[in-house]
DNA sequence: TATCATGGAAAAATCGATTTTTTACTATGG
DNA sequence: CCATAGTAAAAAATCGATTTTTCCATGATA
């Protein structure tokens, strides 16, 4: 009763997100082989919704798998990254530009929601977890106007393997304050109708929240050498 | 999947293939149902590999999934084809512009020769699966070089949704003659570094596809009525 | 007539066991 | 000492059967 959409469960689709919120949050050590009976006793779950679930993870690039020799969290590298900031950066600022040619007052409306959330999911910081979907929520809030579902899917792909990199590199509370204020300064512009202004912070935004993630690709190559 | 390293053949991969081949090449319906145990007979595999090939379609974008009910065809419309043609648009340009500022002699030694190859499939026209590969090819070496994995996965999917649309087109002889021509203008741009014209050129390609591929929504909209 | 309940057939999803393939280890010959 | 063939153990993939859920025809009720 009152839920939108009837989620109707089904044991793949939990587990996949279960494993999903788990490589992003980086649960798993990059490079990483997974044992598929440890997961399935870890995750109290069957073999075959665990085996199609690692196929869809496969398929949207959040693991790797290799015929007959099973799945493995890919590798974190530093041109990787560069690729996925620079992709990110030219994709959502399109979409940010036909979004605020597009948008209307119920997305202005959804969007004053989204960043308010957002800032007291910033001043609590009692879960992590928390923050991250307010986060998340933000971000595709900004965007979901831009009128191309292909391109959302896309920068959502991206943002995941992006957040992959960001949660395993070390915090960094100073720059953390600097990304937090253009939230609320990027809801500001939207508002405004500024869309040469707006995409232009939200390019510095993903270009500094790089900076954050790019610790992760050094944690990373002193664990191999 | 663009990076398939084994060579070890799995019953999983080769289903995958195989349905993938018959997805784009439409050789099934737009929004029919898959019936699994139809499948597992026509192709002479098992419940298991079936599925989680059907898992990986699903999150390609090959084939819709509802918990509880199974596998769909994705329907055609004419919204999502303008997407698509859009997006191909600036992914390519984007991708062409750095492929030509990355090239070396390496790169245009394969693109001739995949430029040949192609002209010799327009010619003989023999086998259709075989133009498509050697079509498939084509647009895959001329981009390549240009340095973002991420960019190429993203083209190749589009790519993928895109013949879906036009291999359920009628075929258009007179714009066909059109855009083989435009192969081998695009070959001899490239090579000349002519950024800016090749460039160009893959859009207004993209664009005339296009205008072939809407023949599929025209046709599925009749069906529907 | 429209709505809702019901039961059984069909389909999807899941499980447990089996088969196949890889990996790690050991012994053997060059 | 290195290379390599053999083999046992482990892991991955696949199969066949079972369980669960949906679908649809039927009939009862207001």
């Amino acid at each position: 009763m009152g839920s939108q959409e009837s989620l109707a469960a089904s044991a793949t689709s939990e587990i996949y997100t279960a494993l999903k919120r788990d490589l992003i949050g980086g649960r798993f050590r990059a490079g990483e082989k997974l044992a598929i009976n440890a997961l399935k006793q870890h995750y109290r779950i069957g073999l075959s919704p665990l085996r199609e679930a690692l196929n869809r993870l496969a398929a949207y690039g959040l693991l790797e798998q290799e015929n007959q020799r099973g799945f493995r969290v890919p590798a974190l590298s530093r041109d990787e990254l560069d690729d996925i900031i620079a992709l990110r950066q030219r994709f959502e600022g399109e979409a940010l530009t036909q979004a605020l040619a597009r948008g209307d007052a119920d997305w202005e409306a959804r969007l004053i929601g989204a960043g308010h959330r957002l800032k007291r999911a910033d001043e609590t910081a009692t879960d992590l977890e928390q923050w991250e979907q307010a986060h998340l929520q933000f971000h595709r809030c900004l965007l979901e106007q831009c009128g191309s579902p292909w391109l959302l899917r896309f920068i959502e792909q991206l943002h995941d393997q992006f957040d992959r990199y960001r949660r395993m590199a070390p915090a960094n509370p100073a720059i953390r304050e600097t990304l937090d204020s253009q939230h609320a300064e990027l809801v500001t512009l939207a508002l405004a109708g500024h869309s040469r202004a707006a995409c232009d912070l939200l390019q510095a935004h993903i270009r500094l929240s790089g900076e954050v993630a790019l610790g992760a690709c050094q944690i990373d190559e002193r664990g191999q050498s």
